[in-house]
DNA sequence: CACCAGGTAGGAT
DNA sequence: ATCCTACATGGT
C-alpha cells in the first residue's frame, strides 16, 4: 500500500538525517518506527520515508514531495554556507560532527504552539507522549504505514470540546484549551508580521512566554534568527562559553546553531 | 524521599 | 523592571 509504486530519492549525502532530527527536540512526531524507517507527519500529509546511507526514499509520489516534503525538511535552503561559518567555533565544529544532518523544519504552526505550549516545564518524553496520545484520541486518521493508523494533529475546534485529561498535561491543560479559542485568522495572520510583531503576538497568549515563543518563531514561521534559550542551552552557554554566547554572530542562522548545540550538548550530557 | 524536565503566570519587591 | 515561587505529572 504505502510501498507501492517507486519512492522519490533524496540523495542527501549527510545534510539530511532523519535520526538526528527526530532527537533534535524540534518537533515530536518524526517517529523512527523500525530500524532506519520512519514516520513523518505535517498537516494532512504523512509519508514512510527510508533513511539509506546517503539516501532518503520517500514513499511518496513526486508532486507531494515536491509541494510538502521539500519544504518540511527545508531542503531547498543551503546550510552549506551556515556549516562554513561555525568552523571557528571548537564546539559546533563537533557539534557539526555529530548533528550534521540537522535541518531546522517548517512545522505547522498550530502543532507547533500547541506542542509547545505542552513543552514548558517538561520532558521530550512526557511531551511525545502526550502529543500522541492527542492525536490518537482527537486526530483525523490519515493513512496506514508500517501497520499503524497515522492521525493527523487535531484542530482547535476538536481540541476545544475534547476531553483532554488523558493527555495528561497537568497544569498546560488550560492553557491549550485557551490557545484553542483564538481564531483561524490569528494563525494565519502571523506569517505576515515582523519577528518582534509576532513574538509580541505569541507572547500576549497564556502559556507562552519568551522561550516558548521562541521556539514557535524557529520551528513554526521558520526565523531563523530567533534562538531559543531553555535549560540545556542555558547549561551550555554557562559551561562551554563561560556565560560569553552571543547568537548575534550567527545572524540569519543562530536558531540552527542553537539547535545543533542544544543536540550536542544534550546528548553527550544524556550519554552518561 | 528529593530533584528534574526544551518555563511561565501572578504576585511581591 | 526584576526577582520569587507554585505549578501537574512521571521518571530517576
Amino acid at each position: 500500500m504505502m510501498t507501492e509504486g517507486n519512492p522519490v530519492v533524496y540523495h542527501s549525502l549527510g545534510e539530511l538525517n532523519l535520526r538526528q532530527i527526530s532527537e533534535s527536540g524540534q518537533c515530536f512526531r518524526l517517529k523512527e518506527y523500525d530500524k532506519n524507517k520512519f514516520i513523518a507527519v505535517t498537516g494532512a500529509h504523512a509519508v514512510d520515508i527510508h533513511d539509506q546511507r546517503n539516501a532518503c526514499a520517500f514513499w511518496c509520489g513526486p508532486d507531494e514531495f515536491r509541494t510538502v516534503w521539500a519544504p518540511y525538511f527545508d531542503l531547498d535552503t543551503d546550510y552549506e554556507e551556515f556549516k562554513a561559518r561555525m568552523q571557528d567555533d571548537p564546539f559546533l565544529r563537533d557539534a557539526l560532527r555529530q548533528g550534521g544532518g540537522i535541518r531546522i523544519l517548517r512545522q505547522d504552526l498550530w502543532e507547533t504552539a500547541v506542542t509547545f505550549v505542552i513543552s514548558q516545564n517538561n520532558s521530550i518524553r512526557r511531551i511525545t507522549k502526550s502529543v500522541e496520545i492527542l492525536c490518537e484520541r482527537f486526530g483525523t486518521p490519515l493513512k496506514e504505514i508500517g501497520g499503524r493508523q497515522i492521525y493527523a494533529f487535531p484542530t482547535a475546534g476538536r481540541l476545544l470540546s475534547a476531553d483532554l485529561s488523558a493527555a495528561s498535561l497537568g497544569y498546560r491543560e488550560p492553557y491549550v484549551r485557551e490557545l484553542c479559542k483564538y481564531g483561524d485568522s490569528v494563525w494565519r495572520e502571523l506569517p505576515a508580521l515582523s519577528d518582534g510583531q509576532a513574538k509580541k503576538t505569541l507572547m500576549a497568549m497564556r502559556g507562552i512566554g519568551e522561550k516558548v515563543a521562541n521556539c514557535i518563531l524557529l520551528f513554526g514561521l521558520h526565523r531563523m534568527d530567533s534562538y531559543p534559550r531553555d535549560v540545556w542551552v542555558n547549561r551550555l552557554i554557562d559551561d562551554v562559553y563561560h556565560g560569553g554566547f552571543d547568537p548575534g554572530k550567527y545572524a540569519g542562522f543562530a536558531g540552527y546553531v542553537q539547535q545543533l548545540q542544544f543536540y550536542h550538548y544534550r546528548n553527550r550530557r544524556l550519554a552518561h
